[in-house]
DNA sequence: AATGAATGAGAATTCATTCAT
DNA sequence: GATGAATGAATTCTCATTCAT
């Protein structure tokens, strides 16, 4: 049950949760396919098999739909990235590790993926910034594996940010570029790749070693 | 004057060109602050200063507005990027002013940037594949420079594909996560960063001595 | 309940065959004064006393609208003729009551027919072919009729196409000349009238005794 | 040259009537086929080979293009008929020969029939008028041979108007059921048939032989 | 006289949202 | 809680008409 600042007129929380996945999984497919604005709410009832007027009795418009989905998003990432690392201790395989679990996250989200970049600057400010704070969040997760690889000296002194960003965009690139991507090589291939090569450049000696016997 | 595939039922071409012109300015503003569906052609008309009737004359429908804008930033990063790389013939000093004009672009045309990347699929798929096909052809000239590289043993053997996104992927970075980068870094700082990151994986030994003689 | 061809979102067929009435019953005097074009849907909706929107529930486009109002009509002469002529056998007697009945209702949807013959163009094609269907459909009654007669010798051998539209034009004309007529002779005279007339040049001798002795 | 009611800005009167017949054979061709309304004055003026702006050099507005339109096929009624029945005495002889020629207008302006049907309701009530007022001229023609006809004994009493109409709606079901007729005779059976009918039955024995003896 | 670009009012249609049942 | 009919504001697009050149 996902935390959300959406409010709804039902009582029963079991009901609220049941019925928002039910909207949300609906709604996630056709924004997917034909985006926001072209999805209505009649379109989304009717594939989650209720009437338009029960939407709006666990949610309060439209946007929050987009809300919804965009923060179930968010949240497998929140979700699935820790626990991919969870009782690693060594930074480097912290690290790839995670950027591995990141790609792989995204890959089981393409559309709603794309559907963040497409759609995130049609939320309201505020829910835009609910939104913006959790892939914060996701990428501190980067950053402080690479903080910790650079104090433990295996990765030579960069600009964190800028180095998160780009194992960032490696996750999300496989989502945005999928159409360029996916009749030239696999999600396997394109994670090594993306790894070997942005890694390659900043891991000082020490990395290197510790990377081969790590064996990932 | 663009190539645009969009028929007008003006007959001068210098006027269509001016009137054009005209349109897609305010409907860059408008659409990079609201986004396509948001922004109505009132809107796009008044801000340009003209009658909703007018546009019509340049224009067959709302999608073609659209059009005409993502063109203009695609067409932008087709001209820019070739005309900073002219008759530079060293493959790793072409690779590298790429990226750097690459990035530049973006940045003076951030908005449109992250517009294309919001509103690609809004398009008809035609006008999709007319936008997605200019992509194609400008990250081809990073392809073509990296292989170049490659040939003359300055970037050890990558996956070529994944490295041009890696790099198109920076340039772009910079308008879809400027709300992060702005506070953080310059462009200046971003681009030798970025480049150092990437780049400094993939040199040989050859490609690093050239790149300090460089001096880029 | 009128076999229409025309959707409707709304599921109840009651409540179908209730809101079109309104509408069509609002769209025909709407049209007959003004016509098809000069009339919107906003007016429409005004006189039914409905929200323009709720019209876009029960038909799909404005033609639609136009369809059903001439439906409406050419339902009304496949309706009230053949129940005019209903358990009579003579064949004489059948052909003189069908034009009798045909100017009668004529006369009580002297506006939508004038509407039919100015309007049916306005259909599609598909449309257009589905009231001249109807059209040809209630004509057959009166040119079956005729055919009687003539196999039992009370009708001279004519064109029984030509006799049947002159009768149908006699019906027709009633309203389409009805500037004129109306102030020249009642609804009685003009049957009368037209009848004596264009029967009177092709029944036979047998016909005439027939007709004489009918006293219609 | 048509009195026609309809000003210009235009001083030239050989212009004006030059100008004129080029717009109404373009919109006579146009209205026919697609109707008043869809036709647009930019389509009459392209088809006329003039530009839009010359059309309102000629006319005030576009309905008096229609009422143009009008007023052409009335006149040629008006022209036509009596030129057929020039010289001839005999009043069955002139009777026959109007509405056999009638039927040949008409069949000549068979589109332009049907729109006048469509359109004469689309004018305002002034031009309307004009138009009815043409067509009550021409039918008197009709009616002074009938009025003719039954002086001289050669038809028996019956309601001159009534049968005016009648023998009036045979030259115009020629036009308005075309769609009809045109499988099943030709124009010559059609007149002979329909005069066949309605006639015989309004001779009197002096009418019948006169009718023999004339051959027509 | 002629052109054709420009105007802007107006129409059909859609759809988020409400509310009586 | 659920339904789905009803609302009406808002939007795209058209086209008669005007007017500067």
């Amino acid at each position: 049950m996902i935390e959300t600042n959406v409010t709804s007129h039902v009582e029963d929380p079991e009901l609220v949760d049941r019925r928002r996945k039910q909207i949300v999984a609906a709604a996630t497919k056709l924004f997917s396919e034909a985006g926001f604005y072209k999805t209505t709410i009649k379109d989304i009832a009717k594939l989650a098999g209720v009437s338009p007027g029960l939407v709006y009795l666990y949610v309060r418009e439209k946007e929050d739909v987009l809300l919804l989905v965009l923060l179930q998003v968010v949240d497998a990432y929140a979700r699935e990235i820790p626990s991919a690392i969870e009782g690693v201790t060594d930074p480097l395989e912290r690290l790839i590790r995670a950027v591995d679990a990141y790609c792989r996250v995204v890959d089981r989200h393409r559309s709603a993926t794309v559907l963040a970049y497409r759609s995130t600057k049609s939320l309201s400010p505020e829910r835009r910034l609910l939104i913006q704070e959790r892939e914060v969040a996701t990428n501190s997760i980067i950053s402080e594996a690479l903080q910790g690889c650079m104090e433990e000296g295996l990765v030579r002194p960069v600009n964190v940010d800028v180095l998160t960003y780009q194992l960032v965009l490696v996750a999300h690139g496989w989502a945005l570029k999928s159409w360029f991507f996916k009749s030239r090589l696999t999600l396997e291939e394109y994670i090594r790749s993306s790894i070997d090569i942005v890694l390659g450049g900043v891991l000082t000696e020490d990395g290197q070693v510790r990377w081969q016997a790590a064996d990932i």
